[in-house]
RNA sequence: GCCCCAUUCGUCUAGCGGCCCAGGACGUGGCCCUCUCAAGGCCAAAACAGGGGUUCGAGUCCCCUAUGGGGCACCA
């Protein structure tokens, strides 16, 4: 591993294309895990060169998908730096200006093909033929001046091998012979991908390209246009991608979740994650668990500790089916982590997307029993929305949530009867005075802690799952507590008399 | 078709020649705990793709095959 003098720097250049998609956050995560582990710069640059696929509003969400994460952005549009324009449509003469140079330096010519000649020669077989390669430099010159629409295209060694060093792999050898003069200007005068990125990343001083592994096909290319120019290379490193969860084909096509064999939704686009009530840090933690390690076989785990330890030559080669089942575990895990404000001041938003005026106050006293409880935010609505309906609007439950299993509707009547005097006794309502005087009163009665309670759940909560009934009744206080188990004994008694 | 890359339990992975009759995690199954749902604890089943080498010794190095992924655009 040569030792860099220049400081680290990497960037994420996705084309604005809309929605995030979870594969290019992955590798920017890769990238910025890099910088700011050996204390470099992360950028942002806008590939912008194809205008067909151009989507208006692409750098807002980009930006807010890091913002989300928790990924902070050293330069960029929006954000400037010293080394801008950071998008390519405003870069267009650097890039002319530069192939012309290598058209000067013989390392490239005009080509005057038209789309129809090239889609006889794919039709005949081997691609673009190099009928312009020896093309008179007066010839060229002229057509040039007349206006003749053309490209300019890399003059590609048409033997030996090229070698490169990916920190992944390792080295990496291509016949030349296989390869393409590939287009460097296309006839709008905007440049391809091959010389953007690569005036880009040296003018920007990009000291580290990480990019998917399907540019691996194209690192040649790059390797002798880099030669060309002769500039200072930066080190290259091809990441591994995302396949379906069934390890078929990449995901990175999957435009929106989608529902796997088991019928389990599975998110793709960042905003998809949000929605479903991901926390960032568990999903920056799930990301960063594929393709490589915390170590110490530690799987939970915060980027802040990651960064220290993260390493790119580390990372796996292989790419890897989406692990999303595990996304779910990990979710959970930070939630349980998560100091109660915290979590009530994340569920508020969710609460409330839900329709429900949320006291603040209230909820926080309902997010200690629901941490164990959650395996997304979303989670909250079903398991304590109750809380957050107007009181005194509550009806009692249907009988068949009221009657606990192995119960009928007289036992029933008989507990929530007999739970009345008790709950009007306790003067100190608090959850562990409550377990006391029913677990006493259960075994007076004859009846099994499970029958006692799970009948006060329902009547206190209205729902055959909820947080534990003795916090439930605590929040809700001893006269509502009451109230409604006495609506209860009510409603049975109009059911059975 | 040609080229490139990859290949350890179902999945994510540890393993960089002896510490591995292969470790962790998710998921799955069982048991325990238990007022529901969870969480937690314990246990279990589960893998070095196949074949050749190299070596005293190979999951670890090399070759071949197979499989998977990707690329062969005036898209990135």
């Amino acid at each position: 591993m040569p030792k860099h003098d220049h400081p680290i720097r990497t960037r994420y250049a996705p084309s604005p294309t809309g929605p995030q998609h979870i594969g290019g956050i992955r590798s920017a995560l890769f990238a910025w895990l890099f910088a700011r582990r050996h204390g470099g710069q992360f950028i942002l640059r806008i590939e912008d060169t194809d205008q067909k696929r151009s989507v208006p509003g692409s750098v807002e969400q980009i930006m807010a998908a890091f913002d989300w994460l928790g990924v902070d952005i050293d330069e960029g549009p929006r954000i400037g730096g010293d080394y801008g324009p950071y998008v390519q449509s405003q870069r267009l003469e650097m890039y002319q200006q530069w192939a012309n140079w290598l058209v000067a330096q013989g390392h490239a010519y005009r080509c005057f093909a038209t789309s129809e000649e090239l889609a006889e020669m794919r039709k005949a077989g081997r691609g673009y033929d190099r009928r312009y390669r020896d093309f008179p430099a007066e010839h060229s010159d002229e057509q040039a001046a007349q206006g003749m629409p053309h490209v300019i295209r890399f003059k590609m060694p048409l033997a030996g091998r090229t070698r490169g060093c990916d920190m992944i792999r390792g080295e990496v050898a291509f016949d030349n012979a296989q390869l393409q003069d590939a287009v460097l200007l296309k006839s709008d005068g905007f440049p391809t991908y091959h010389l953007a990125h690569i005036v880009d990343d040296h003018t920007m001083r990009i000291s580290h390209i990480t990019r998917a592994v399907e540019w691996l096909p194209s690192f040649p290319l790059h390797l002798q246009l880099w030669h060309a120019f002769g500039w200072e290379m930066p080190q290259y490193a091809h990441l591994p991608v995302l396949l379906n969860p069934n390890g078929k084909g990449k995901l990175s096509k999957r435009k929106q979740q989608f529902a796997d064999s088991r019928g389990k939704t599975v998110p793709v686009l960042m905003q998809e994650f949000q929605a479903a009530g991901y926390l960032p840090e568990a999903v920056v933690n799930f990301l960063t668990n594929i393709g490589w390690n915390f170590g110490d076989d530690q799987e939970v785990f915060a980027v802040k500790a990651a960064i220290p330890r993260f390493d790119l030559q580390a990372v796996n080669p292989a790419n890897s089916a989406y692990p999303i089942a595990k996304l779910d575990w990990l979710n959970s895990q930070w939630v349980q982590r998560l100091p109660a404000d915290d979590l009530a001041r994340r569920l508020k938003p969710v609460l409330e997307a839900a329709g429900y005026a949320v006291d603040e106050a209230l909820l926080r006293e309902v997010a200690p029993s629901l941490k164990v409880r959650l395996k997304s935010l979303n989670d909250v609505v079903g398991m304590a929305g109750f809380f957050f309906e107007n009181w005194s609007e509550f009806t009692p439950p249907a009988a068949e949530i009221l009657i606990q299993r192995k119960m009928d509707a007289a036992s029933t009547l008989a507990i929530l009867r007999g739970a009345l005097p008790v709950l009007e006794s306790l003067e100190d309502f608090s959850a562990e005075a409550q377990y006391s005087a029913f677990s006493a009163y259960a075994a007076s009665s004859g009846q099994k802690n499970g029958a006692v309670f799970g009948s006060l759940r329902a009547a206190a909560s209205g729902q055959k799952v909820s947080p534990p009934t003795f916090d439930t009744m605590q929040i809700l206080g001893k006269a509502e507590s009451l109230r409604r188990v006495k609506l209860a004994v009510a409603a049975l008694e109009n059911a059975a008399p």
